[in-house]
DNA sequence: ACCAGCATTTTGAATAGACAAAATATAAAT
DNA sequence: ATTTATATTTTGTCTATTCAAAATGCTGGT
């Protein structure tokens, strides 16, 4: 079994690959997000490479091999149905999970994991709307747009937030911008690097696209 | 905050000490309970005596400082909650959340175990009878009557099975002699070494003292 | 009073994981 | 083609936890 440690690891360069178009990791972006001095990601590495479980070149960054991948996977899958656990069935604020499920990831044994999805109806996205891989370890990722690539009257809804930090997700939570959230785009300005939405039947709201650029809406038909 | 390992220790040395009117727990026993060597316990527990959480008289055993107490009880609440949880919430089956426990009750934290708490609607007992500590620590013990202190005609209901072997506890299912069932204690043979009771509308059923001894019952009044 | 047997403690060594700081490689900029 | 800045790797060390095996202390019979 991989402790708690590599289990950690092997999420984060899952995530870090998926979110940059499935490039090698670089240390020092690894090392940061799982909370470690560079040097120590590196040792890390090279014990992950030898049980095949990432492929590592010097200088080249992390890549994981197909049973890392596998691995990863089986912790995302743990993550994500702990965190909808805690928000439909211990009615835990959203904006907290993250946190909590850190810690929950690694203690859920398979068979308690298959009656959580059981009970909450085979879900296909937790409570950030981010996909949640089945059993096996299949995923279907589609990254819905960001509302930096949206025009002003387009309308949608909210698909994903992609944040864990427990202060963007409170004011994402205040302003309704949560998913399943109708929303419109009221305005965007390029240059004076805002966002303008409203959320239906709530106030508008005006983002700068730093916060922009972590809410993703699933675009209706042609406006 | 403690780690994973010293919560291990201090709740068996409160299980143990609880077990045995609270003498202080011999090295060699809370080794093989906690499942690590002799020296490796007594290395433990000088850590622990450091820290303030035991007391420590070489050869004479362990006790629990009361902070220790304090600890322990809080491990043991998590571990009973999520038991209950496991149980109630997640169908799972009464013969293996103590296991599945073990795990669980060092990765709770206090906001998820409240709400654990408010959904079960802050429960007394876990799944095998045993009382659940308050957040404050405390702990109502009243040790109920062992099946082989029981005379024949004696009629009550289970109160405690305790004890967390998956393969006991599977058998105690299929008998029916789970906490809340209503029995009737037929016959005690001593020297033959058997109990044999009967669970309500159900068939009887003969136990070795043995296994007996495990099995707590509430009596109605005198026959 | 002595010794055998048992529980306990000590000792020496291993493993997983981490850090800080020094050394090194690479890419960018002159 | 050098230098420089930055990322990465090495190195040496530390802590927590474990084990096996040797040493020690106690206790119950003789």
């Amino acid at each position: 079994m991989a402790s708690a440690t590599v289990e950690d690891y092997l999420k984060h360069i899952y995530l870090l690959e998926q979110a940059d178009m499935d490039n090698p990791v670089a240390m020092g972006r690894l090392a940061t997000t799982v909370g470690v001095a560079p040097g120590t990601a590196t040792a890390m590495i090279k014990t992950l490479a030898n049980a095949q479980l990432v492929d590592y070149e010097p200088r080249g960054g992390v890549r994981l091999t197909s049973t890392g991948q596998q691995m990863a996977l089986h912790v995302v899958r743990r993550h994500r149905l702990v965190e909808l656990l805690l928000v439909e069935v211990l009615s835990l604020d959203w904006s907290l999970v993250h946190h909590e499920a850190e810690q929950l990831e690694h203690a859920i044994s398979d068979i308690v994991l298959e009656k959580i999805d059981a009970l909450l109806g085979y879900p296909t996205v937790d409570p950030h709307g981010d996909p949640i891989p089945t059993a096996k370890g299949h995923l279907k990722y589609v990254q819905p747009v960001s509302l930096t690539d949206c025009k002003p009257g387009q309308q949608g809804r909210i698909a994903r937030v992609s944040d864990q930090d427990t202060q963007f997700l409170q004011f994402a939570e205040r302003h309704r911008l949560t998913p399943g959230m109708g929303i419109t785009i009221d305005a965007y300005d390029k240059y004076g690097d805002a966002v303008t939405v409203s959320p239906k039947h709530c106030d508008s709201v005006t983002l700068g696209t730093n916060a922009a650029s972590k809410i993703f809406v699933a675009l209706s038909k042609k406006s």
